[in-house]
DNA sequence: TCTCAAATCCGACTTATGTCGGGGATTTCT
DNA sequence: AGAAATCCCCGACATAAGTCGGATTTGAGA
C-alpha cells in the first residue's frame, strides 16, 4: 500500500524505507462531525496528520466565544507545538466533518528529526509559515476592522471571481474564523450586497467588483 | 574574544571550532533610539542575535495605529521567519534603547543547521515557543477585554507583588503591546488604583491586591 | 537650576462591535 | 412528504473601545 504519508510535503523527502518504519508506528484513526481530536490544556503528544476531511483549529472563551486559529485539511498537519515543547496544546482541534487523522508517536518523530535534516528543514518552514499565518491573524484582529477582515478573506478564497464554500462554512465558521460573531459578519456580508460588491447565494458568492472589494481593505 | 555567540540558547549546543566559523562571518552593528532595524516588507535575509539594548517587532496600520508581537532583549534572535520561508519581512524591528546586535550571513546559518542536527532542534524550538506566544496574542486580542490583557500583563511580569518598568516602557509602548491606545490603557490602569489594586508610580507599580487582579482575567 | 518636550491624565463624545428577540428560509432526518 | 433542526436575516438596543481637546506632571538636557 503506498500510504497518504509519502504524500504529504512533512516526509516527502524520506527515504521509502524511513516512511515505512513510520507506517508502522502509525494509527490510523477515524473522527465523526464535531467529535474533539485535540483538547486545549491537555497533553497528547504525538503529530497528527490528516488523509481526509477537514478540522479546526480554535480556542473557546469563559464566555463562550470561539476564536479559529486555522482550518485544517488533507496532507495538514498538526499538534506540532505539543511536539516541540514541554506546553500543553494551546488549542483544540475539532473536526469539521468526518475525518480520518494519522497519528505518529513522538518518539519516533523526534528521532527521525535527528536522524534526517531534509526533515528538519521541512518542519522548520512548516512551523515558519505558521508564524506567517498567526502574524496576519494578529494584524486582523487588532488593526483591522470586519469588513476589512472579510475583504481580506474573500479576495484569498476567491477563484475567478466565485468563493465556492464548503459544506461547513457556515457564517457561525466563518464568524469565528474573522473573530467576531455570526451577527455582524452577517452584517457585513449584507452591506457588501447592498453596496452592489457581491452577490450573495448558499453555497457561493460572486465578486462583482474587486476594486471596490479591495478597496475595503484598507 | 569569548563572544556573545556561544552564550546564546541558538548556539549553546555547537562545538568551539563552529561558532568561531560563525564569528568570522559575523557582523556587529549598533543602532540607535528609534532607529529601524528591519523594515516591514523588505527582504533582508540573515538572523540578528542581539547583545545589548532592547527592541520591539511591531506592525502598523495604515491609520497609524501600532501592533507590537514582541519585546526583544539581550540573547534574543530574530528575523528567522525571513531566513526560513521565501516572504519577506512580516513586521518591522525597532530599537528601544541604543543596541548593538550581530548579524549573520542568512547562507552560513542554513548549512550550519544541514549539518547540526542540535542546532535544528534549537530553531524548531525557538519556533515553537514563538507560535505559543503569538496563540497567546490572539487570545487576548479576540476574547479578551483591555482590562482582562492588561491583568494578564501585571501578573505575568511581576516579581513579588512589583513591576520594574524599563525606561522605555512608556504607556505608550505598553498600549501597542495590548493592541490598544494610550488612552485606553491609562483609563484601566487608573481603574485598577481606583480600585485599590495596584499603586502606580513612574516608574514601578506595585500590586496590592494579587487575587483581586486574577479574577479581572476573566 | 530652569526650560521644554515628552509623558501622563482627564472628561465628554463618537463609533465599531456585540447582544438580544424573534421571523423566515433551507436542509436534514424520519 | 412532513417535521425538526440549522442556518440565515433583521431591527433595536447596549457597551467596550477609540477619539479629541486640553490640563498637568515629569524628566532630560541646556
Amino acid at each position: 500500500m503506498n500510504s497518504i504519508l509519502s504524500k504529504v510535503s512533512y516526509f516527502s523527502h524520506l527515504p521509502q524505507e524511513d516512511i515505512l518504519a513510520i507506517q508502522k508506528n502509525a494509527l490510523k484513526r477515524n473522527f465523526q462531525t464535531e467529535q474533539i481530536v485535540v483538547m486545549e490544556g491537555e497533553n497528547n503528544g504525538g503529530l497528527y496528520i490528516i488523509e481526509s476531511g477537514w478540522l479546526k483549529v480554535s480556542k473557546m472563551s469563559m464566555s463562550g466565544r470561539e476564536q479559529v486559529l486555522n482550518f485544517l485539511g488533507p496532507g495538514d498537519v498538526f499538534n506540532a507545538i505539543a511536539v516541540f515543547t514541554d506546553h500543553p496544546n494551546q488549542a483544540s482541534v475539532i473536526a469539521l466533518e468526518d475525518s480520518t487523522v494519522w497519528w505518529i508517536d513522538q518518539n519516533t518523530i523526534t528521532k527521525l528529526i535527528q536522524t534526517h535534516p531534509a526533515l528538519a528543514k521541512q518542519v522548520i518552514a512548516d512551523l515558519a509559515s505558521r508564524i506567517l499565518h498567526l502574524i496576519g491573524l494578529v494584524e486582523d484582529l487588532s488593526l483591522r476592522t470586519i469588513e476589512s477582515r472579510l475583504a481580506r478573506v474573500l479576495l484569498q478564497s476567491m477563484e475567478n471571481s466565485q468563493v465556492t464554500r464548503q459544506k461547513w462554512a457556515t457564517q457561525n465558521e466563518m464568524a469565528a474564523r474573522l473573530g467576531t460573531v455570526p451577527d455582524v459578519l452577517n452584517r457585513a456580508l449584507r452591506k457588501f450586497v447592498d453596496e452592489g460588491i457581491i452577490d450573495l447565494k448558499r453555497h457561493q458568492i460572486r465578486i462583482l467588483d474587486i476594486d471596490a472589494l479591495k478597496l475595503k481593505i484598507d
